[in-house]
DNA sequence: AACATTACTTTCAAAATGATAGTAACACTT
DNA sequence: AAGTGTTACTATCATTTTGAAAGTAATGTT
């Protein structure tokens, strides 16, 4: 093991923390996935300040996670819907749910449940390559110029 | 849909994102997953300024992320290991990279790898019940209260 | 004795946060 | 037509957090 920097641009965990490791940024993907979209509803979901909530929204809109879309011409009203990007990164909310429900799980806690089945979904992380779940086999983290 | 605040308390995601919503804190987690236990490794993988350093460090360990162990008596020395909740986290940093190799992953990037098999992993969060893919099907969040 | 290493702490200026209040554009009600 | 409500913000400003630079303490190494 050595201290080289694995921090910088390279790594694909470092990226998208630039503008993901903001506990409000998740917090307002997490509500959009609950299906918020306007301004008022996160607001009021979150107890969030409004200056923050704008400049979030507008990163997380810059960062294309989430685009505005005008629901009303007259008076204009814009809303705040998921894109594709912002619709794929679930599983990070999953992942987050499911460690925060083993490790943080006291007290009565807020569930995700599969529609069709009525039961509570247990996320797990596999490779799809061997199947075996994310943690059983041994991972290597390999830098760009080969390790 | 509503607008009922689900940030609060019982969420596991905003439970944990309440010390985990820190670029930081994740990148350490990542370099200690890497690897990394010292001080003054983590330091210079980061480039981070010392004084956010050991507050991060003493927020993970008081977290239960990290436990420090002693690794020199004379003089004393201490190093940063992951506890059964740090190892436990790593599905999360995993599918955030993966997130990210996919929609961040201009130029080259950080991999990992399965160390038997030599092969970048493809990570897939699943529902353990339906064993159908995150996303794949409809989900619902379920309040406390029962909705 | 002098220098190096490790794991920090101190200091302080700059940036970010967030509480409170205000605004703009319109709709709705009386 | 005047007043009230709704939605999506912006402005102001005190507090908090961040982070750069330098310093410190305990010990090992030459």
């Amino acid at each position: 093991m050595n201290d080289k920097n694995i921090c910088a641009d390279p790594c694909p965990i470092a990226r998208c923390l630039a503008f993901l490791g903001d506990t409000w940024s998740l917090l307002i993907l997490r509500d959009a996935h609950f299906g918020l979209t306007r301004f008022d509803q996160f607001r009021k979901s979150l107890g969030i300040a409004p200056t923050i909530l704008t400049r979030r929204l507008a990163t997380l809109t810059e960062e294309g996670m989430l685009e505005k879309r005008l629901y009303s011409e007259r008076p204009p009203r814009e809303e705040y819907v998921l894109t594709a990007a912002g619709r794929d990164f679930l599983p990070v909310l999953v992942m987050i749910g499911a460690w925060g429900h083993q490790y943080r799980g006291e007290g009565l806690l807020v569930r995700i449940q599969d529609v069709k089945t009525g039961e509570d979904i247990k996320p797990v992380a596999i490779d799809a390559v061997t199947g075996a779940k994310i943690g059983t086999r041994p991972l290597r983290f390999v830098l760009p110029d080969g390790n």
